[in-house]
This record gives C-alpha cells, sequence and structure tokens, in this order.
DNA sequence: CTGAAAGCGCTTACAG
DNA sequence: CTGAAAGCGCTTACAG
C-alpha cells in the first residue's frame, strides 16, 4: 500500500508502460515496442489488439527510457547570454528551426554573462547528454569542454569564438563591420569620432573596436583616449560614456556604438542633447527607420548566424566534418540618416 | 571488434561509467554513486579513491539515466508562438529564471501559431517526461492534454486561456487594457477610432476588440464595421487594414493597434501619411519613447506573465493547489504622444 | 562503512 | 509473425 502510494507520488504520475500494454492486449512486450515504433512483421490483427490497448490506457513511450538504449538524445543545448535580448531571440528561433528539421529539441539556457553560470550550464546540457551544444560564450576558458567533446557531443560557438580550444566557430565580421562603420563617419567629413563598446573582455567588443582605430588609422586620424569607452551595457554606465566625450571643448562630433545595447542608450542620450551628433551603431533595432534622424547601422543577420552554427552541429552529428572551421559571415551598412549628419562645426 | 566499433559511433562516444569507475577504484557501484552524489558513509580515503578514478577517466553521470529511476526529470517544457518575437524573449526568460532556481532545464519550442505544430511539441514533451509545461496556446483544444496532465504533468497556461480543459492560466487583462486606450483617445476628442487586431481565433485579439466596443459604448459612440479589422499581423495585411480605414470621407482620426507586431506596421504606415492621426498600441516597443511623437501604449509585463505562470508551475509540483485558477495581470497606459493628439478636423 | 541484486522503461540481438 | 532474455546507466532497498 505504501509502496502503490510511493510510486505514485515519485514516480511519472503513474504512467502506462510498454508493459501494461503487453499485458492488457495478451502479446510481449516486442510486439508492443514494434506497433509503437512502427516496425514491419505485425499482423493487422495483432496491431489493432496493441493499438486498442495503448489508446484504452493513456500510453505515450517513455522517450527518455528510449534514449538510454538508444544513444541519442535527440536534444541540443544551446547556451547563450540572454533570452530576453532582441538579437538572441531570433538565433535561438533559428537554431530550433533547424533542430526540429533534424527531429531534435532544443534545451536553452542563460548565461546571464556569467562564466561561471555558462560552464555550470553547458556542463548540465552535457549531463543530460545532449547530442550537441551551441554556445555563445562568455568566458574565454573552454578547456572545460575538452572531455565532453572528446566523449562525442558536437559543439559549435556562435558570435563569440572558443577560449583555449579548437571548436567550429560562426562569427559575423565585427571587425569588418565596425571598420567600414567608422569609414562611412569619415567619408561624411567627421575627424573626432567616439567609440562605446562592451566589456573589453568580449572578444566582439574588441574587434569592433580594432575595426574602429582601423578605419581611424586608415584615414591618418590620431585616436584620443578620451574617445574610446569599453564596459558594460547597463544604461548608467553608457550614459556617462556619451555625456564625457559630447561634453568640452573636444568633444565628439560623431559616436559609432558597439552593440545593439549601447546604441538605444546613446539614441536616448543624442535625443536630449540639441547640437546633432552623428551615429552609427552595430545591430539593427526594431524601429530603427522610423527614428528622426533614421538610425543608421551596421546589420548583422542574428538568425543566420544560429542557422549556420546548427546546421554545422548537425554536420558533426552527421559524422561529416570534423576539422574546427570558422566562419564569418558579412555585415552590412544601411544608411537612414544619423550616420549621414555632418560634423557640427 | 566490430561490436566495439558500433558501440563507439552509436552511443555517447565512448563515455566512461560508474561501473567503468568502481573497477578501477577498486570498489562497488554503489559507492562510486555515494560519491558522486556526496551521500554520507565513505570514508576519506575511499571517496578520494574514488574521486581520482572519476577525474581520470572523465566521468560524468548520466542524469538520463538517473531521471530514469528517480522519476522526476528536472526539466520544464515552454510552448510558445515564436521565440524571436521581442514579446516572448523576456517571458521565455523569465521562465527559464523560476525554473533554474528549481533546479530544472528548460526546453523551449515556437508553434508558429500552429496548432498542429502546437500539439505535437507539447506531446514531444510530455514524451521525454518533462515534468511540467507552460503553453501559450496556438489552437482552442487542448484536451490532447487530459491524459498527460491526469498522468501528473503540471501544466500552465499563459498570455490564452486553454480550450476545453480546466488549468491553470496567467492572463494579462486585454479587455481592460484595450477599454483603457480606447477610453484615452476618446477623452482626447476622438469619435472615429479604428481597431487593427490579431486574427479572430485568438483570445487576446478577441478580448481587446471586446475592450475597444465597451469603450465606445460607454460614450455612447455607435461603431462602424469598417473601423474594424481582425486579420493576420503580417505587414501587408495590417497596412491594407490602415490605409482602408484611414481613406475616404469616414476615415478615422484615431487607431489603435492590438498588439506589439500591429503597432510596428501601423507606425510605418502613418509616418508616410502628412495628416496626423492618433494612435495607442497594445503593447510596449524598445524605442516607443524615441519616436516623434512618442509611442502611448497599453503596456503589459511580459516578464511577469512568465514569472507567475512558472511559479504556479512548480507549486502544483510541489503539490500544492490543484484547483485550477485563473489569473488576471493588470496593464497599464503609458501616455507619450501619440495617444494625445487631437482629432484632425 | 560497503556492496550485490533488482529494477526504472525501453531497445537490441537472437531464437523460435 | 512473435517473444523471452539481456542490457542501457543509473538508484533503491537490503543485507552484511
Amino acid at each position: 500500500m505504501a509502496d502503490i502510494a510511493r510510486r505514485a507520488e515519485n514516480r511519472y504520475g503513474n504512467r502506462p508502460t510498454m508493459k501494461d500494454v503487453a499485458a492488457r492486449a495478451g502479446v510481449g512486450l516486442k510486439t508492443v515496442s514494434r506497433v509503437v515504433n512502427a516496425e514491419p512483421g505485425v499482423t493487422a490483427d495483432t496491431e489493432r489488439r496493441v493499438q486498442e490497448a495503448i489508446d484504452a490506457l493513456g500510453f505515450r513511450r517513455n522517450d527518455s527510457a528510449r534514449v538510454l538504449r538508444k544513444g541519442r538524445t535527440a536534444s541540443v543545448g544551446l547556451v547563450l547570454e540572454d533570452l530576453a535580448d532582441p538579437f538572441y531571440g531570433p538565433l535561438s528561433r533559428a537554431v530550433e528551426e533547424v533542430a526540429r528539421a533534424h527531429g531534435a529539441l532544443l534545451i536553452n539556457g542563460s548565461s546571464a554573462e556569467d562564466p561561471g553560470r555558462e560552464q555550470e550550464l553547458a556542463l548540465a546540457l552535457c549531463a543530460r547528454r545532449v547530442d550537441g551544444l551551441v554556445v555563445i560564450p562568455a568566458g574565454d576558458d573552454h578547456r572545460y569542454l575538452e572531455p565532453e567533446i572528446r566523449a562525442g557531443v558536437a559543439t559549435v560557438f556562435v558570435d563569440r569564438p572558443a577560449g583555449r580550444i579548437e571548436a567550429d566557430t560562426v562569427l559575423s565580421d565585427s571587425y569588418g563591420g565596425a571598420r567600414a562603420g567608422v569609414a562611412h563617419l569619415i567619408a561624411h567629413g567627421h575627424r573626432r569620432i567616439g567609440f562605446i563598446g562592451d566589456q573589453p573582455r568580449i572578444h566582439t567588443a574588441v574587434e569592433r573596436l580594432r575595426g574602429y582605430r582601423s578605419a581611424m588609422a586608415d584615414a591618418g586620424i590620431p585616436v584620443e583616449d578620451a574617445w574610446m569607452s569599453l564596459g558594460t551595457t547597463v544604461p548608467e554606465r553608457v550614459r556617462v560614456a556619451a555625456e564625457a566625450m559630447l561634453s568640452g571643448p573636444g568633444a565628439v562630433t560623431a559616436v559609432f556604438a558597439g552593440n545593439n545595447r549601447v546604441t538605444v542608450t546613446v539614441v536616448r542620450v543624442l535625443a536630449e542633447r540639441s547640437r546633432p551628433v552623428a551615429l552609427v551603431g552595430f545591430d539593427d533595432l526594431e524601429l530603427a527607420d522610423l527614428l528622426v534622424p533614421g538610425l543608421t547601422v551596421i546589420a548583422q543577420d542574428a538568425a543566420q548566424l544560429g542557422r549556420t552554427a546548427a546546421e554545422r552541429l548537425f554536420r558533426q552529428l552527421d559524422g561529416g566534418s570534423r576539422t574546427p572551421e570558422r566562419i564569418e559571415l558579412p555585415t552590412r551598412l544601411i544608411t537612414r540618416g544619423s550616420g549621414e549628419i555632418p560634423p557640427a562645426d
């Protein structure tokens, strides 16, 4: 009695198993398995009897048990920074679509830009034996994944490269994009151009800053330290940074914003000021074309990033290419007004 | 030989198991289990030997197998419409955070507003034996979940109610929100007000239309059929609907947009016109305050919706309240300019 | 403190 | 066409 009660509360309710179905249909376990999996070699009559028992009992195969024997779990993990960030939604959706096409489910989790949490999440997914892992790294040391990869977990890094291990990586051309964006500002007459980016431990932030420096160097413009600011993307920090470089006699006449979070805050800061300042942002925003002036951006394709990574992942699982590759997707300059404002003086 | 090869390619690579660890450490299986699960009753020396074997072999416990015995999978499923929609990102993230606090992982999938796909996804999650399911329904008949719920799968519906079954539900006050938004337009002198919403089979679309009608009735304004348009939220459809009600002698002087997708397109349409038209949108948008004029909206808290639903889910799992409840969260009018534009004539 | 046996719900490999 | 036995990698319930 106690045993039955415990069973009912601890286990999956008290779901019928193949054994229950077999008993009710008066057949062997294997026959039920055949029917459930639509395998050949069952007479129509037997099949009907089994199907009736399945319906009567409300049987649903426990895929969790199936997985234990089969090997593959038909699930992939996605570790990203924040599911609520509009950049990662489309990326995640794209990974999901590819997974779905391969019959796999997607488990995703947010690292909140915390390397410890990234590792914890990634390893928890490995313990669940996901077939593969798509990682947008928060940390810069991924040696903790080496045993997992060796054990057969397919792995692809997206948006930022893996740290200290060799792995498939899919990136946007941050360097080239930022370079093109800053060159665009220079072409419109600016020489005093500010750069506000994410924290320096984040690869894309560093690459975009490198693009900025390169464009400035190409134009022969010496860069002042006061024009560059890397740090968290919380509005307060970005606001302070923007206001600092927009003030005083050596104020910048244009700003390059390093990502979508930064851009949003910079747009707010500029909206409060009377003197027009040019702005180009990395990443497109939903209503960018409806702002006044329209927002000029370097757009990257988040969905394409996710799709490419997921396809790469399943190629690994299908036994394809085992040599890590680095894929870089192009960015695109979209001019809408804010980046074409001439210098104030 | 062939057997070893097959094993290596089909199974999880060839990961060491507790048995391997036990053999290497020269102890029994149960002792390894004790160490791995930090159970008491192991001498320091034995523990060290086991730990060494674990490290040397790169052992990681297979949670997939553990789950089979334990009963609970420590995972919950989230079925939503589209992970790429900015409304669902924060909702999903909130569910994830609550799940994480309860030690559970989140598997999510997009129904793409297709009832068949919603069902397929939800049942696939049940087959994986998720402990609970948070569903943003696409369909209006959820009787297919009855056997699962009876078998112990915790279930909560969010954003839209369940169809034809009793279940916990967490909604925003669509009716009240729309009513308040339309009343706001009326208070600013409008009488010819248009409503553009999502498809009529979607609960929130119908509720918001009901709120519109109610506010109009309260003000004694007879509503004309030409002022109301329900349908898909693809830009082309919304554009045609908006242009139709904004044209001709009986053109509306204000529009209430039924959700974020609709609002975005209506803003675009209005931006192209010379005569100012008032607009209130259901759902807030990221840059709403920076548009000119600022966008007046009825805001709902997507994260709070997700959080409330997830907490409700875990309360069910903890054996709490088994009588389905319906929770309705309030909305909030945020005035920014577009809703305060007076009628043109 | 330690471990052998049974079992979770399936599939695999084999035999009839 | 059908099914009994073994096993996937763990945990549970016991016994020493």
